[in-house]
DNA sequence: TTTTAAAAAGGGTTTTTCCCTGTTTATTGG
DNA sequence: CCAATAAACAGGGAAAAACCCTTTTTAAAA
């Protein structure tokens, strides 16, 4: 329940000016919750957290800024502001987006068509019970758990990781080799054993699945 | 300038309740203009222009929508409404979506990180001037245009579009051949073309290149 | 330390991909 | 109509990628 008398304070960190905006008005209209401060990007949000002394109970993160996108601001924080509570803002309800964003400390995903009330709702779910997922997301969370993909395929290691994201350019193997200091013969390995585990029959395949799964950007 | 007395009418078509809703209220704000009304998707917005006698002078159409979706929607406009000027809405900027929605027939395009005073002048123009583009959007099309790869690049013929998508699947030469009836080394002639045209290394360049220029989705 | 497992690298073969070249089939201009 | 030209189609051979199996090196467990 509520902290009696003293508003939650919320900081929002979404460049989208005009949503932004409103997601400000909107917050400022409940009677738990008050809008801090309203950061462009994760950079702005690290100069006011440090600068000012500026304390949000939540953070509501918009995934796709230009400068410091959630991800990694998601991660700073984490490390760094551990209390701040993460409510993840996207437009996008893929699968590996949304995973990706929790396992980087975000309590809570919110897609962008959100409704007024919703959003109440959201916020104080998120305080009482320190988690929140619309109903979206949880199905689209339990969906890829009942495909066990995550625990199979995506705990690459980290050479695997370097690899796939090389493979995905016009690279040859030997670059690729090159580039992380290890034997061609080493590489084709790295090829042989992700082709059988993923069950891909060439390197097209490997582009493709490693952009489904966000492992790499366009 | 403006039509003294009247004000101009406006219809939002987006889903992203917040977003819209927003927006609505803020259009309402400004003096020479009024929302008409407002429907989540293509669909709706085709009931609406038919059931109602509504008949806005613009429309703001999102793009990404689940059920009618921008493309779509500003084809169906343009066949059956001519009259009434489409600004496209988007949350990206990329060169190819722009140029596929103007080539629908949006007079103008408005990235979603709108502030208040822009989205006045840009209504303003699109009335005035009949169309609108931003900074950022009118940026983009100077590069798609100096770079004139629309023309040399994107005219492919049938065969070669053909051999594009298969390319970009699993799917090995040799089978790419059997499915297109010619022979391998024929295949591999389209292959070799498109590489030097399109100045490609690799298959796996040939697929970030397709995905980029929308000739395939994932 | 010994055992075991995993990561790294090699040898050698098959298949795919690549590049240069030639042939056939349309297209066009005289 | 027929030569000239371009395009679509196809071959030979080299290079790279993919594949399979073995060996060394490194790291972790027993």
């Amino acid at each position: 329940m509520m902290s009696k008398g003293k508003k939650h304070t919320v900081a929002i960190v979404d460049d989208h000016s005009l949503f932004a905006g409103s997601l400000e008005k909107l917050i400022n209209t409940f009677p738990d919750f008050e809008v801090l401060f309203h950061a462009k990007n994760g950079q702005e949000l690290q100069n006011i957290l440090a600068e000012k002394n500026a304390d949000p109970e939540i953070i509501l993160l918009d995934i796709n800024m230009p400068v410091m996108n959630g991800f990694e601001t998601a991660e700073w924080l984490s490390e760094n502001h551990s209390r701040i509570k993460i409510m993840a803002l996207s437009m996008e309800d893929d699968e590996h987006i949304i995973l990706k964003m929790l396992r980087r400390g975000a309590r809570g995903y919110l897609l962008k068509d959100i409704h007024p009330e919703i959003l109440n709702t959201a916020l104080h779910e998120l305080i009482d019970k320190g988690y929140y997922h619309s109903e979206k997301v949880s199905e689209t969370l339990l969906n890829s758990l009942s495909s066990d993909e995550e625990g199979i395929l995506l705990n690459f290691k980290e050479n695997e990781l370097t690899f796939i994201e090389l493979a995905c350019s016009e690279m040859t193997y030997k670059e690729i080799a090159e580039i992380m200091k290890l034997s061609p013969k080493t590489i084709d390995g790295y090829r042989q054993d992700l082709f059988k585990r993923l069950k891909l029959k060439n390197r097209v395949g490997l582009v493709i699945f490693a952009l489904k799964k966000n492992l790499i950007k366009l």
